[in-house]
DNA sequence: AATTTCAACATGTTTAAACAAATTTAGGGG
DNA sequence: CCCCTAAATTTGTTTAAACATGTTGAAATT
């Protein structure tokens, strides 16, 4: 429960640009004005606005104000943003999710899975393959390793519904950075045998470390999009060469 | 030039993270403690902090400190990062970058344009086709649309060095926003023709927005590449659901 | 009328201080 | 030895203030 007061106003200023109450181009009110307004301090004002300005909502013009540039974006495709699960990612995308478990194994990490997962060698790991279907269609096939020592109850029931929710739930858990990369690699076996890739011999493909608050690594994912229903989404700023 | 104090200490952390100074996994100095080593404010260690953090090169931890969790990446691919123009990738990728003009016209949004590229309708712009060799093979494809409006002196020479450097060193610009979108998409006529695609049938497409320091936008350009050669990366950090 | 100057206002950087919250450490008592 | 407690340490949030830098517009000057 995010209850800090720059939280409160990034929010309540983020749903006020996202239903258009401030149109495109447009200056927010000054810091000036804000502090009055929310009733705080200058530093919480900007510290809300520096995230929305990493959103890509807003861009602060020294001397000038604060410029709304956000736009409405129109998601056709099973879009990808920050780090959320896949029950998270299909409902805001407003498909019916479901997950079929084709592989639920254990395993330890020797040389070559080390290397590419970035766990220690000898790291006890779950593996799991799944299936993930978008209103009824199949269109992801994830390769999952996790962490065993941190979830030794793991089990295929829970992995059917949400790994997430069972760990920030269940477990109390605090998932915090992920690590990605994104790639296009050929089609394989395995994708062809369970993903209609039509005459594609692509997939769209994320590979992901992710950490808890703890900084430990707890997850290695391969993500395996069909081409057709995969867009990723992100903002960069530019920073000065120096 | 960013002079600015933790801008600095960004930097002094960042290279020392990156020479291994820290070890994986390792608790650098406690806030307290660079404070006295850079002599300078909390706050100031604390903004350079919050930098590499959301780089995903540390870990923050409420009572325990700051963890190193930078790993060296292998790449064997063209990645592509933040903002940066071609010239910068390919150095930093330590290729050597070449570019072709394929075509330089000038045109006035229609309708379809301007809800495409998300210029407003009757904006007048300079379309250009360009092809990025690397290491002397052509591997991006890249179809650029730029508001004549604030650089009516771009020439196919200019274009065939590099946009950005003109902007920032000529026009005295400041790019700092960018909005992509990554997606995988079928090759094209025009695919095929410039570049060996050996028998991929897809393309690793990024489209971007590209805002100026005014908030104006000045670029729409969709970077298309082959995808034995592309790889994205990108660190994402974990929002509380609230 | 055109230009210069200056005051007002905008965001950007830095410092200082206080308190909150989580963790670790050190001691003391059993 | 273990357990509990309290103090010390660490990061997280908020406020206040001062100064820097860039922009704008109005007043004063030319």
């Amino acid at each position: 429960m995010p209850k800090a007061k720059y939280d409160t106003i990034y929010r309540d200023l983020k749903e006020k640009i996202e239903t258009e109450c401030f149109s495109y181009q447009e200056l927010l009110p000054s810091e000036h004005t804000l502090v009055q307004e929310y009733g705080c301090s200058r530093n919480t004002v900007r510290r809300a606005l520096a995230e929305l300005a990493s959103d890509g909502y807003v861009q602060p013009m020294q001397g000038k104000g604060v410029r709304n540039i956000f736009q409405p974006i129109t998601q056709t495709s099973f879009t990808v943003g920050g780090i959320e699960s896949f029950l998270e990612s299909a409902l805001r995308n407003h498909q019916k999710p479901r997950t079929k478990i084709l592989q639920f194994a254990e395993l330890e990490t020797g040389e070559k899975i080390s290397r590419r997962t970035g766990f220690p060698l000898g790291t006890q790991l779950f593996y799991l393959q799944r299936l993930r279907y978008l209103d009824d269609v199949p269109l992801i096939l994830d390769h999952n390793y996790f962490l065993k020592e941190l979830m030794p109850g793991l089990t295929p029931e829970i992995a059917e519904h949400s790994i997430y929710e069972y760990l920030e739930q269940t477990l109390g858990f605090t998932i915090t950075t992920s690590k990605r990369t994104m790639t296009v690699e050929r089609v394989t076996q395995v994708d062809e045998t369970y993903l209609d890739m039509n005459d594609y011999n692509c997939m769209a493909v994320i590979t992901s470390q992710t950490f808890n608050a703890d900084g430990i690594q707890f997850e290695y994912t391969q993500s395996r999009h069909r081409p057709d229903h995969f867009q990723f989404q992100d903002v960069a700023v530019r920073k000065k060469p120096g």
